[in-house]
DNA sequence: GCAATAACTGACAAAATTGTTAGTGATCAA
DNA sequence: TTGATCACTAACAATTTTGTCAGTTATTGC
């Protein structure tokens, strides 16, 4: 558990406050987090079929990070009525579902310079008189 | 230093394996990076400027957060030309560059869920007859 | 009666991240 | 010559995250 009294601790909740930012990074940032929301908007939705998908996750370790995207409701738990044992979906909240592109966004990102795009550090801002480059040179 | 034998490691390479999803969210995963980032992006390119901006930060961990934003390209150091004692500036990359929006929509969706947007549960996909619902009641 | 299934929890160990302390070098200003 | 500034680094301690092991509940099928 957490020590409320810690530095860690309380940096990390000025960064909280600072900026929103700061906790939304905080929700995703756990090992399986980003590929576990991944699986279930792509339906799949209970315990087991997120441990086929990620066959080394341990049962104690993705029961505890649905736990913790349950805490940031960012997907709920459903019982599934008449199943025996009782079957339990994962259900992404508009919360959940809204992160879904934001994480997209993100792969595309990592994809495209993991891909091979050119690092670059973009010419710094200059004030150029750009008139001069605009005038017609007609021989 | 990483244990390159450890379990931990191991999932975390596959994960980055599987998708860049996963690696795209561990370079942005520092306590202090996407402030860090933002602040860059905001003109606070010197090492003094940011523990100006992050009071609580100390000058170790700031020198460490920055070499790991270094280590994965989204940022450079420059030296600044004759300057006493010699100046650093911190100017981000294209790949820098294109992660400040994403970082701009995870603050947004933050901040809307923290400003009370309510969590609902999307309703259900179902296979409904819509043609009944379409029957006009002329009475 | 015994194993299997689904979905967990608690206690603990291993590893990783974050924070702390002390020190670096070069130069200028008082 | 003492102190200040800038931008660090190494070594270590505190804290947090991740992983492991054992056990739970309730039911069905053999």
């Amino acid at each position: 558990m957490r020590k409320k009294e810690s530095t860690d601790y309380a940096n990390e909740q000025s960064l909280f406050q600072l900026c929103e930012r700061n906790s939304a990074i905080s929700m995703i940032s756990g090992r399986w987090k980003g590929q576990i929301v991944y699986y279930i908007s792509q339906g799949n939705d209970r315990f087991h079929l997120l441990q086929q998908k990620l066959p080394n996750i341990s049962e104690t370790v993705l029961a505890r990070q649905l736990k913790e995207l349950e805490n940031h409701a960012i997907l709920v738990k459903r019982e599934i009525p008449n199943t025996v044992p009782a079957g339990i979906k994962y259900i992404l909240t508009n919360k959940g579902v809204d992160l879904v592109p934001i994480l997209d966004s993100l792969c595309s990102w990592g994809k495209l310079y993991a891909d091979g795009k050119k690092i670059i550090v973009p010419a710094e801002k200059r004030t150029i008189a750009i008139a001069e480059t605009e005038v017609e040179l007609i021989p």
